[in-house]
DNA sequence: TGTTAGCACTCTCCTTAATTGAGTGCTAAA
DNA sequence: TTTAGCACTCAATTAAGGAGAGTGCTAACA
């Protein structure tokens, strides 16, 4: 689908009717149009330009005496070439956001407080993925004990995340083996990048250590299964913020479609699936249809990556309806997702 | 409030409305009560009967020609007097369940996954409060170093809570330095109740610390801080399931009273009041007004506590509607929140 | 005295019809 | 090319008219 160069006048109008939309969420007529935007034409003119607009796609008419409703297509022009995409919106409050958080350590707590803070800034739908394990090295692993035979795994990534599991052992294990493992694991897997720790090289450690250390074949196994369990390459952790927006919105107001929409933010694997639906670039924008999942063909989606010391490792974004305040949404996911970089490059050092 | 003692006739007829009326959310009348339950009585009988019932407050009529609705008193009573509180019910399950979640480690985890069971079993939205901190024993406490000057600090509780939170120092800690903290926090820590942990205790090591070590007040602050804000006191973290659930009930048919529930749903801190607010005994009920938090009094809640080792640690609950198959309800959070205590016993070692 | 049949009455809910109003498309004139 | 005028369309709101479920009361009955 090539874009079209619109006529300058079109493009006035397209833009008044989005924007008026994205206000009032209902139809809009030409008269309408013609009082609230200074547009030298009358409505008769705007009428005809209207019906232009929608023979190109751009505009939608619900029924015959309606106004117009842009379409997904509208949309996706407007944000294409009708939208500024500067900072300046939001970016007074940048500073203040900075340091209201700079007491957050824990690398969840920020996640998630970030999630709330876009949900804030947009009121709509905010999510975070956590970085995601493969391109994050290991940087440190350590084993404690417990008790007799309960150990405690802690796996630390530069990426700030820390993960750990508490393993129940058929036997006990002494102090020096514990001591003699931890060496062990600390040479063989630190400052590794977690995608090269795959099966592959587990096994392989696996036999080296089986043959200095008298372990069960079990007890390998067990740290094993915890350890690729760990970080999981397929889902990372989604969180959310600002659930109830959503209910704002008035093409929320079926029961039914609400119900849909939670059932969907339920889901963890979906979460996922509609944030990586959204690839590479740093800022994308999927407007109803052209998003995969059925459920939020209705649905706009603003994703951007976030980056952790130059490595892309997270996604962050929000979730509305497909009259979205774009201009808003995109400025603020933006500014976000540059300041959650930051704090959890801060936080883990 | 003196529980009088009704006639069987009454009782049943109670009963069979409260039955009925939760099945099919709507007022009841005394002829679909004369067809559908053998009460060998005329319907013009029922209605005096009803009427008689709705003097003493069992029922309430929601207009002059509409049946009879429970009244909260009415399922007060209906849950005190005529509802059995066997397991049976759900007894056929337990088992599976238990087998079924075996190899789940993480508390955390656990808790979770109890959440989400328990609002699948119930159909209804449960809540999970982790177990409480003042009642356990640290097990273990460990600092380990992460970089030049960022440590990790690592809890762990009896009963099984890991917590760690990554410290950024403004100066290196040398590792002599950190083996001797980690002998000198061992020693003065662990296995002490977390209750006492106070903040006159740890001012206290504070300063014998300060005495032979030589670190800068900062640093120590800094880990006070953090110790302390590790396990609050006021706020356990508060784990949901099926909060969709809410939506699936007739008496939310209105998307005002569901976002309200969400918004609820979305505040910690009212969730750990709602939870508890159903104090000491094992397994305790709210049945609409009874509730102190306004936004539910609308609402009946039931809630266990459930044990590790014996101490009292944590809530677990569902919350629905007043109109709620409270016998299928209590005895499944009855079941799930030994199950609960079982399973955390077991991973926590 | 408790139970029941009969009946008038009440109130919600659903359906149908009428009205309103915003908006369009077309035509013809400027 | 633009605009005024006008007939036409369709959703949304309001009004009115049953239909149905249920009650309370009265009077008869066992």
């Amino acid at each position: 689908m090539v874009e079209e160069e619109l006529d300058p006048r079109k493009k006035r109008i397209l833009q008044a009717i989005i924007q008026e939309h994205i206000i009032s969420a209902s139809p809009i007529g030409s008269r309408t149009l013609a009082k609230k935007y200074n547009l030298d034409v009358s409505p008769a003119t705007i009428r005809n330009e209207m019906a232009d607009l929608e023979e190109m796609g751009y505009l939608e008419q619900p029924h015959t005496s309606a106004g117009r409703v842009p379409s997904d297509r509208g949309y996706r022009y407007y944000v294409d070439q009708l939208v500024s995409r500067e900072k300046d919106e939001v970016s007074g409050v940048i500073e203040n956001i900075e340091d209201l958080y700079q007491d957050l350590q824990d690398v969840q707590d920020i996640i998630s407080g970030m999630a709330k803070m876009l949900s804030k800034m947009t009121h709509y739908t905010a999510m975070v993925s956590e970085p995601k394990s493969q391109v994050s090295r290991l940087k440190k692993v350590e084993i404690m004990q417990l008790a007799d035979n309960s150990l405690l795994l802690v796996l630390v990534t530069d990426t700030g995340m820390v993960n750990n599991k508490i393993i129940n052992l058929a036997q006990s294990l002494s102090t020096g083996k514990i001591s003699y493992l931890n060496n062990f694991l600390s040479e063989k897997l630190e400052n590794k990048l977690l995608a090269n720790l795959d099966s592959n090289y587990l096994k392989e450690i696996e036999k080296e250590l089986m043959a200095k250390l008298d372990l069960s074949v079990d007890l390998f196994k067990q740290f094993y299964n915890e350890f690729e369990g760990a970080f999981e390459p397929g889902g990372v952790k989604v969180y959310l913020g600002g659930t109830s927006y959503i209910l704002e919105q008035p093409e929320f107001n079926d029961l039914e479609k609400v119900k849909k929409m939670l059932k969907l933010l339920d889901q963890e694997e979906m979460l996922n699936k509609i944030i990586n639906s959204i690839s590479g670039s740093d800022l994308g924008i999927k407007i109803g249809q052209e998003n995969e999942v059925e459920d939020i063909k209705n649905c706009s989606l603003v994703v951007a990556t976030y980056y952790i010391s130059n490595r892309a490792v997270g996604k962050i974004g929000v979730i509305g309806p497909t009259r979205m305040e774009y201009p808003r949404v995109i400025s603020s996911v933006d500014v976000i997702s540059d300041i959650l970089g930051k704090l959890i490059s801060k936080a883990s050092g």
